[in-house]
DNA sequence: CCCACTTATGCTCACAATGAGCATTAAAGG
DNA sequence: CCTTTAATGCTCATTGTGAGCATAAGTGGG
């Protein structure tokens, strides 16, 4: 009886099925900003033109990089806006299309791309012309280039929309009007359990209350405060509503519903930056182990643990020595690696742990 | 001097920083069938009408259901394709749209659903009409219900679309004749680094030559059986190409390319079961922890040790006893449980460690 | 009633992975 | 030479995970 001698990265593993609870905001059935999001009412008593629709398909793009310790997304309309086009007859897929498209719209070339999410909600954009749109949303990873910048064309810190995201230096300060904002709308709920309802979502999503901070929930902090009316694109939206006096600071607007589509990909790369080699696309050809940490500390809003942190790529063996030294770190002086391209192609996958169960259990 | 205290889930951590080096194959830039594929060349040198053009949308489901240890799809066609419709105007998002329809379609009501992909491969279709088609594909969980079987509309097991998927009884029969065609087609590539790199590709895929069987990669399997010309729907795109009579049976065919979007769905599911509780959609409201164990074994394709299952439920508290004992077990009876969907709002994400970095470090 | 057989449950044990943090090395600047 | 700042090495306690032994509690036959 030899037993399932569990590679299976399963059950008998464990490690694997550990499940996590939480949506992952890109997948589950949300239409809108959340339960109260007005985007969510409206409609559906209306036309009902059951037939099918010839409509427009838009690309979205959140070109992402790190400067500077700084994680940056590539924005037109000094910040306002993403970048965005129509999908094109001449593009040979959607892929090729968001390429084309940013390229020819900003000159600067893409690095890895992956699609986020599509969304065809009837109440997305504001003036909603004859056409239906529908939006496919991308990720793309690059090195900032500084040349020619287009007027208008700029990159910009993410924390400039999202300053609660940033818990690098520990809890921003703006985090404590937020709470205290979203205490106020827990308080404004109708009947007790609505109170006790809100209070528990707010703390959980922003760690408050001794709970723990989980620097992935960028999507859902954002629809917690879009539902809270704490957000300038919701109050936009509802125009009774005027910014409250009180209100904290939440970070910088975007046109129509970029910065959700920023929130989105800021969630997938916190996510995916721990269990694929995707941060190499953000740096450099070179690199020390300060500067790989740092890019991923930028985007993971956190600080590391350094002496854990090179722990873990000398085991993984992800990256080798170039040879060359860097001199100008203020104290001893530091190796430069290279990514190790090869583990691309390599046998084991870091964490999800390989396969097979032989013999009977 | 306090250190960081590291519940971030991260580098201190490193437990989620195991980079997996794999595509998940949604994601990353693949826009046909792998590099052989011939729906990528093609195009490119055509029209280059480039305005704007109008496009009709076209959502297809993935409905997946679990009965009788086999996971199973929903198909309509008897077999041959997957539930899909026009995205109609009267729909008020792509998800509202994709429940309609395929309730509509098949008198099956839908639980979970989340988004997979979309594309819009310009030789998607085999009949390309004038209209360009862009496609958003589904996931969707429920439990298999027999009533009012339409005609033509049925639950297919999975493994008669990939046959080489299921290794819940050790590596199944077909896997040999399979890899003995790969090796074929790696020693019809010309030089020696291109039969070399084949034969790499393969066994990696598919965990040849000592190499681990990984159950997550089913679209790379499948594209990499498309590329070497041994899946049916390939061989129909080059009209040329006929069946080689020795060409191991690699499945049922579907239409277009429905397969392809199976596959993705299953990539999709068998990592998704690893790290969120989905698989309690798929099961009835109480179960034993067999029966749950049992419906991971069919979705992941591989046998679990089952102390270890036990002791992980039991570990992350996802379930709780119903007081109710299930005595049909052919052995000792068995204690029925219920999901604890508490877990789906609470505090512990198991897998993901959590956050926050206090002090300097 | 005892036995063989089957599945359910408990529990142990060794080993690998991970969180924290001490210690040492190697530059730069007075 | 001494202080400061990083880069690197390495230790140590804890927890997580792979395997598997052992026992419990049914069923179906002698």
């Amino acid at each position: 009886m030899p037993g399932v001698d569990c590679q299976s990265g399963f059950p008998c593993s464990g490690r694997m099925l550990t499940w996590n609870h939480e949506s992952d905001g890109t997948g589950t059935d949300r239409s809108g900003h959340g339960r109260g999001d007005p985007r969510a009412v409206g409609g559906m008593n209306q036309e009902m033109a059951s037939t099918t629709m010839p409509l427009d398909a838009e690309l979205i793009a959140v070109v992402a990089a790190v400067t500077a310790r700084m994680p940056r997304v590539l924005t037109l309309e000094t910040g306002n806006s993403l970048p965005s086009g129509p999908f094109e007859s001449a593009h040979r897929s959607l892929q090729a299309g968001v390429r084309s498209w940013v390229e020819r719209q900003t000159h600067h070339p893409l690095g890895h791309i992956e699609q986020l999410y599509t969304f065809a909600d009837r109440d997305r954009l504001e003036s909603s012309g004859p056409r239906r749109v529908i939006s496919v949303g991308y990720l793309a990873l690059t090195l900032e280039s500084r040349r020619d910048p287009e007027p208008g064309v700029g990159w910009w810190s993410w924390y400039r929309y999202f300053p609660w995201e940033d818990h690098r230096q520990g809890p921003p300060p703006v985090l404590g009007p937020i709470l205290g904002a979203l205490e106020g709308w827990a308080t404004r709920a109708s009947g007790a359990p609505g109170r006790r309802e809100r209070r528990r979502r707010y703390r959980h999503a922003f760690g408050a209350g001794g709970l723990a901070w989980n620097e992935e929930w960028v999507l859902q902090r954002y629809e917690l405060l879009y539902e809270a009316g704490l957000i300038a694109e919701a109050q936009r939206r509802s125009p009774g509503a005027e910014p409250g006096r009180d209100d904290p600071p939440t970070g910088e607007a975007m046109v129509q519903d970029h910065r959700r589509i920023l929130a989105t990909a800021i969630t997938r790369l916190r996510a995916k930056i721990k269990y694929r080699p995707v941060v190499f696309e953000l740096l450099p050809a070179t690199f020390t182990y300060l500067e790989l940490q740092q890019a991923v500390e930028a985007i993971a809003g956190l600080r590391l643990h350094k002496q854990n942190f090179r722990r873990l790529m000398v085991q993984q063996k992800l990256v080798e020595p170039t040879g060359a030294i860097e001199v100008r770190t203020g104290g001893r002086p530091a190796r430069r690696y290279r990514f190790r391209r090869e583990v691309l192609l390599e046998q084991a996958p870091g964490g999800a742990r390989l396969p097979q169960a032989r013999g009977r259990i």
